[in-house]
Order: structure tokens, then sequence, then C-alpha cells
DNA sequence: TATTGTTATACTCTATAACTATA
DNA sequence: TATAGTTATAGAGTATAACAATA
């Protein structure tokens, strides 16, 4: 076995892609493997997930929120916001509040942790966004939302 | 409950997103389920996911690619294959064919049955590509592309 | 010792159905 | 009857560790 892990992947060795490398499908996919690991990782030493971040940035955004609306806002499946909730409110983070006129619905609110630890997420977050302009430039950055807004938003 | 489904998401109302909007990693994982559930729906009636394809298409362009080699050329873990391959192998689309120098070894070829359903599924996987040059444009569909390439390939 | 394919395990995510309490 | 939050469950996917056969 080679330095550190087991199963590590083994250097690539000349594979044939051509009918997969230059499509919208296989191309969207890596590059969105290699930002969530980014993403993963400047927000490792905080146990803050990519959702979770969302969560939290829209909450701050939308104070009252309710669940289903978060579920909506970032695509997830409604079942899917209870654990993810539940970790944030564990950890002091935000808390549920129950709607006063609708004895359903529970609002969300930041807690003065949750908008502490937000800003230097967002500081983070600025820093990765930052990287991907230097990457492209900040005109073809600004192209690629566009495009990436068009794909995500077009008509199904 | 309306029409037909449990859980259907409600219509969304206006939620602030602005600081997530413009960013390279949400807007990725935007259009990136988006292409995913195209893919989903495209290949649903043969009952053939995204990585088969895959796996599929990297054979057939690498005749007696081994397992490793295929589980980095896809970036999914070795173990991942395994089960992969095994319905490949069940449905007849792929043969494991013992290595002979090397016993540890078993090279994956496409079978005609293979050969056949891989055909059609790049006619479909083609007029997937071709909607996108619908809603992007060639010129603006080949910027996007050289920008996922940067962002996936980038040095980390 | 290292590598290939494999098994095992744990955790996450997705997708659905269905329950409860409210409306 | 419909909705909000929740629970439950099944199926994928991700990530590691470790084993047997082989090198």
């Amino acid at each position: 076995m080679p330095a550190g892990k087991t199963n590590e992947v083994a250097p690539a060795r000349a594979v044939e892609m051509s009918p997969l490398n230059r499509t919208v499908g296989f191309l969207l996919k890596r590059a969105q493997i290699a930002i969530s690991r980014d993403i993963h990782e400047i927000f490792a030493e905080f146990d803050v997930t990519a959702v979770q971040f969302s969560v939290l940035t829209v909450t701050a955004n939308n104070p009252g929120i309710a669940q289903h609306e978060l579920a909506t806002a970032l695509q997830v499946e409604r079942p899917r916001m209870v654990p993810v909730l539940d970790k944030l409110v564990s950890r002091g983070l935000v808390v549920r509040r129950q709607d006063e006129r609708d004895g359903r619905s529970r609002r969300i609110h930041l807690t003065e942790a949750g908008e502490e630890l937000l800003a230097e997420l967002h500081r983070r977050f600025a820093l990765l966004e930052q990287r991907m302009v230097e990457v492209l430039g900040e005109e073809e950055r600004d192209r690629l939302l566009t495009s990436l807004e068009l794909l995500a938003d077009r008509p199904r």
C-alpha cells in the first residue's frame, strides 16, 4: 500500500474519454464534485455542510421563514429539512418558533450565535468565490453564472 | 391534498435568495440537479443510470479496461464499481474477462447487446446535448464547457 | 509489500408514503 | 379536504477499512 490510505486512487492512465469529455452532463457533474469538495473543506472546521450553510443564509435573509419554504427554496424534500434543522437547533444556531396564527407552522430564526457563525462562514465562502474569479476571470465567471441559470431555470 | 402525490412541493413564494443566487457553488448545484433529472428521464425506459451509461461509453472506447481504471476515470470509488458492473453483467451488456498475465485483474468488454443498447443511448444523449445548445446557443455552450473544465481540472 | 477486486460498514442523500395536529 | 411538520422506509451514493488472491 502507498502512503496513507487504503483504497487510494491509482494515478490515471491514458483512458479515452472523448465521447463524454465535452458534454454538459459530464462536465457539470465533474465541476460540481470539485466545488463540493472545496465547500466541504472550507466549512469542515465549523462542522457545517453546504445545505446547513444555505439554510443559515436563507434564514438570515428571510427571518421567520417556514420549513417548507426553506425546503422549496433550497430544492430539498421537506422531510429532509427536519434532521438538518434539528442539528442546527441542537447547536443553538437557529430556533423554531410556533406561529401564533397557524398552529401547524413553525418559523425559523437565527440566534445570535447563528448570526456570528454565519458571518464567518460568509467570509470563507466569499474567498472561495474569489478563487473562482481568479480561475475564470471576472467576465467569464459572469457568463458561466448566466448559462447555469438558463440551464437550471429552463422550462421543463 | 392536490392532484397526485403526497408531499408535493408548494408553489414558491417570494424568498430572498440573493446572497446565494449568483454564486458558482449554488448555481452549479442547481444546474447539475436539473441535468441529472433530464438524464434520468431519457434513460429511464432502458433502466440505465448515468453512471452505467458512463461505464458503457468508456468501456466501448477502451475495450478491456480494468475496473480500477474505470473507477478512476469516472471518479467513483473502486468498491462502487462492483455492484454497478454486477448489474451490467447480469443484464448481459458487459463481460468480465480474467486477465491472462495478471490473475488479479479482470478486464471489461461490451457484449453485442451492450453495443446495441449503447448506440440507442447515445442517440438519446445527443438529443439532450442538442437541447442544451438550443437553450444556450452554440458559442455560449462552448464557453460553458471550457469554464467547467477549468473548474473541474484546476490544481487543488 | 503492494495491488485488484471484493466484502463490509456507516453515513448521507433522495424519494415516497403516511401519521398528527391543525386549518 | 388540505397543509405543516414529522416519522418511517427503501434505494442510491459516498467513504473507509479490510480481506483474499495475486504480484
